[in-house]
RNA sequence: GGGAGCAUAGCUCAGCUGGUUUAGAGCACCUGCCUUACAAGCAGGGGGUCACUGGUUCGAAUCCAGUUGUUCCCACCA
């Protein structure tokens, strides 16, 4: 087979993925093998491949994949999730270009349209994946809304509203205006925005309404919601404000009285210690209107406009009537200053929008228990987070967790299994059926007609946390008639997880509760948390900067293997990954690098009859040994999550040491051929080398695993065992960088002195050179001889220099410039004696000798004495070259 | 406001319980090579008072304290 000089990435990709599928390699079934199990996270269903998804969905194909040749049952489930607030919005968005409004839809017509989205573009994404190379069961393909996963979600809401930890309560909410729903804590980002502070006149009331001419002074960055005021609040410790006990004050504009009152939540020394408390727009406000009996008045509707309760400016939008009413203030006389202002707002984080505080009603799950044990699954190391920084952040959340609010005012998801009786009365069961049973026990006479269904949907996440044990098991270990469950029993828990941080506590924290109330047991002993791609100047990759290339354009000019390479290449546990191209650039030179290595191999004539060449034999013992070191070091590396280190470290051994060196020592000279028994061994490193880099670089290494000889039909270097460490011989491994050093030290003397590689030079060593190296550095550094002189003094001038503790002699002649030679030495000279004064100065401590350990003392003695016989041999080459001049 | 992380070569990062011939890698850079696997390559080379200041120690990039810069998380100062 004639191989073209570059490696073409298109057409191998795509062939062996199909080949792949077609012989069901990615397909998993409990089995009396160990399990290793990765479920994904989610992504979006109407979602597009980002760089962060690559980044993920590497890393948990190399673990996958690893466990797989590892000999493990590996299991990685795919699915989407269907993303509530995003795919709603989307949806909506959508049918605003079409001139439709969600508004004038019934929810039946808006699931349509919003499934026929989900149709449309649901599981593009995972689509996607499978370019990347993703080796996931897509067998198993789970979606977070499908009817067996949502049924899990509704039984699950059953059971705790069962325990009785799930219930109905009226709170201040988060209310994305935008979006028209509440939005739990974690979805609303505080950014600071430059706002004002308006500072605002009260007039003091005389009894029936009027004013009189005292006044005081509110500072406020909503003059907007003056309307809604309640009362005025000091500190009942402000002496500046005892003058104002008992007194009322009126609102401006609308005049209307409400009284001055006292609470110690007011800071005396912020703003004028006056605070205007305006409970139905505040959370702290709110409090404060419990604790002192304060009238509600809410006068911003859904949309975030002003209602008829505000009296004025009604049908504004607040930040319209903001502008608005500060003009009208400053024409009353009461808009005493303006002052520039920054303070932290909160944004939503799915639509932006400012959220608005609002009173609703809404459904929570209580957190206090599940908190608790989840917490303990993680201090107790069950579950282990890596980084493990983590954990401090991860206890902090356990332990100021809050009700989880669950409802959503959306209609894409799973709509909460509640059902009202006409007097109000609420019925919680699976099913409507099953809902008009419970009611009837209530009261005999219900009909269905008189049930009606709670309009919310729950939170997408209380779908996801369901994810390690729903894509298994639908039914939920907690419905009443659960059964035992097969891949449940097997798979569960899950092995690792890789995920980002930003959602440790909407998911990664969730999930671990789920897990340990209803199995009892952590649902993944490792979670792995990635950075958040950036782009190389340190911005987070988003499509409004677009600064985020399309994964899928890289993959098809580098290809799938130099995109996960390039990815990995930057990627530490838990620090952000500056993504740059240049990256997948080495990525894609490394494919082209492996493939014209075996492009070498291939093109050898094989002799059966030759013997195989001293410097042959030597490189293939040596690299054996070296492979065996690596393993080593790439076990380890993968034990620590450290792939980014495993990666670098085949990378080296691939390309250093396996063609640089082993390659250059081994290949027959123009023309001749090889020894049957090196080109043996060569192509079982080859292979060995391709075993040890599948797991990241799965097409390109089936490609040439293929080439390398016929395979069975069914045969695929997906199941082949990866490389096991054995024992080494690190002595010879010494040797051999001998060896190495010394092929550099001529190869710079060449270029030096300025002789071509091909002209052969000769070399001296002493005696104590060490043993069954000449032949490689024969080779390699052309040098015609190797001999052995116990003294270079009457060798003619060349130039010596020590590799190590060891000397070496290139008789040069006339090439050499005595003067230069001398003062090269000299300066060598200079320097190993500056060393060995340092060493002395230390083994002189007596401080150092009595406490160091005697290891490290030892070692110091060891480095006087060959610094000694260095500056020793330095010396007698130095009088060699005078004597010789 | 509280908490956490980071600061080592031009860039991205290793450096694990302080001691390994007076700090490593990859990329980038410089020099010389179109040497018959690969110029997406080969051979070689230069480059860092380990952010700063103190402290602990026989010994500090490594441990401690503070300072500065930076990133992230949490938080209600109107």
């Amino acid at each position: 087979m004639e191989l073209s000089a570059k490696y073409n990435p298109a057409e191998v990709e795509d062939k062996w993925y199909a080949w792949w599928l077609e012989h069901k390699c990615f397909h998993s079934e409990p089995d009396e093998r160990e399990p290793y199990t990765i479920v994904i996270p989610p992504p979006n269903v109407t979602g597009i491949l980002h760089m962060g998804h690559v980044l993920n969905n590497t890393l948990n194909d190399v673990l996958i994949r690893k466990a797989r040749m590892d000999g493990k049952n590996a299991c990685w489930v795919p699915g989407t999730d269907h993303a509530s607030i995003a795919t709603e919005s989307k949806v909506v968005a959508r049918l605003k270009e079409q001139g439709i409004s969600k508004d004038s839809l019934t929810r039946e017509e808006f699931l349509k349209y919003a499934w026929e989205w989900k149709e449309e573009h649901g599981g593009i994404i995972l689509k996607q994946l499978r370019k990347l190379g993703a080796s996931c069961d897509w067998d198993r393909t789970r979606f977070t809304m499908e009817p067996a996963l949502s049924e899990a979600v509704i039984n699950t809401f059953v059971y705790f509203y069962k325990k009785g930890w799930i219930y109905k309560g009226v709170r201040m909410v988060n209310w994305d205006p935008e979006a028209l729903t509440a939005v739990s804590d974690d979805e609303v980002i505080h950014k600071d925005t430059q706002s004002h502070f308006y500072h605002l006149k009260y007039y003091i009331s005389d009894g029936e309404g009027h004013p009189t001419d005292q006044y005081l002074v509110i500072a406020t960055t909503r003059p907007e919601t003056i309307m809604a005021d309640a009362a005025i609040c000091v500190n009942p410790a402000d002496e500046r404000h005892h003058w104002l006990r008992g007194k009322k004050v009126l609102i401006p504009l609308i005049g209307r009285e409400i009284p001055v009152i006292e609470d110690s939540y007011v800071e005396m020394d912020f703003g004028t210690g006056c605070l205007k408390v305006t409970p139905a727009h505040d959370v702290h406000d709110y409090e404060i209107g419990l604790r002192h009996n304060l009238p509600v008045l809410e006068i911003i509707d859904e949309h975030g406009r002003l209602n008829e309760k505000a009296q004025i400016l009604v049908g504004e939008d607040r930040f319209v009537a903001r502008k608005k009413i500060v003009k009208m203030l400053e024409e009353a006389g009461n808009l005493l200053k303006v002052e520039d202002y920054t303070s932290p707002v909160g944004y939503s984080e799915r639509t932006q929008a400012v959220i608005e505080p609002k009173l609703s009603a809404q459904w929570f799950l209580k957190m206090d228990e599940l908190a608790r044990m989840a917490l303990d699954t993680v201090l107790s190391g069950r579950t282990r987070l890596i980084p493990d920084r983590y954990v401090n952040t991860y206890r902090h959340w356990m332990e100021n967790v809050r009700d989880w609010c669950i409802s959503r005012q959306l209609w894409w998801g799973q709509r909460i299994p509640a059902w009202y009786l006409p007097d109000g009365q609420v019925v919680v069961e699976p099913t409507p059926e099953a809902a008009l049973e419970a009611a009837r026990r209530i009261n005999p006479s219900i009909n269905m007609e008189d049930l009606h269904q709670d309009e919310d949907v729950l939170d997408t996440w209380f779908s996801s946390w369901l994810w390690p044990i729903s894509v298994f098991d639908p039914q939920m270990p907690g419905h009443p008639d659960h059964q035992p469950n097969k891949d449940l029993s097997y798979y569960y828990p899950t092995s690792d997880l890789v995920t980002g941080p930003d959602i440790i506590f909407f998911w990664v924290a969730r999930m671990i509760m789920a897990g340990e109330e209803f199995m009892g047991k952590e649902p993944f002993s490792n979670v792995y948390f990635t950075g958040i791609v950036r782009d190389k100047i340190g911005r987070k990759m988003s499509k409004t900067l677009g600064n985020s290339p399309d994964p899928l354009d890289l993959i098809a000019k580098y290809g799938a293997d130099a995109v996960r390479i390039g990815m990995l290449l930057c990627a530490s546990a838990g620090n952000d990954i500056f993504y740059d191209e240049s990256q997948v650039e080495q990525g894609r030179n490394f494919c082209n690098k492996i493939w014209n290595s075996f492009r070498l191999i291939q093109g050898w004539k094989v002799d059966e009859n030759l013997p195989q060449p001293e410097a042959a034999g030597a490189a293939v013992e040596w690299f054996g040994n070296k492979l065996a070191q690596v393993t080593a070091q790439v076990e380890d590396h993968y034990a620590k999550f450290r792939i980014s280190d495993a990666l670098m470290t085949i990378y080296k051994t691939f390309w250093d040491d396996y063609c640089s060196w082993y390659l250059e020592a081994v290949k027959p000279a123009w023309g001749e051929a090889a020894d049957a028994k090196t080109y043996r061994a060569t192509l079982h490193y080859f292979e060995t080398l391709l075993k040890m880099i599948h797991p990241v670089m799965p097409f390109i290494t089936e490609e040439l695993w293929h080439a390398m000889q016929e395979r069975g039909p069914q045969e695929t270097i997906m199941f082949q065992p990866s490389p096991k460490p054995v024992p080494f011989d690190a002595d010879l491994l010494m040797r051999f960088e001998i060896a190495q050093e010394t092929v550099n030290a001529v190869r710079v003397i060449r270029q030096q002195k300025n002789i071509a590689p091909k002209e052969p030079l000769n070399l001296l060593v002493k005696s104590d050179f060490p043993a069954g190296i000449a032949a490689v550095i024969r080779k390699l550094a052309n040098v015609g001889e190797v001999s052995v002189a116990d003294d270079f003094g009457g060798q003619g001038t060349g130039v010596s220099q020590m590799i190590r503790t060891f000397e070496i002699f290139v008789p040069l002649g006339n090439l050499v410039n005595v003067d230069e030679e001398i003062a090269k030495l000299s300066a060598e000279l200079e320097r190993q004696q500056g060393f060995l004064a340092s060493v002395r100065k230390k083994l002189a401590n007596e401080a150092f000798v009595a406490h160091a350990p005697e290891k490290i003392v030892a070692l110091e003695r060891k480095k006087e004495s060959d610094s000694l016989s260095k500056i020793e041999s330095l010396e007698q080459a130095i009088n060699a070259l005078k004597n010789n001049a």
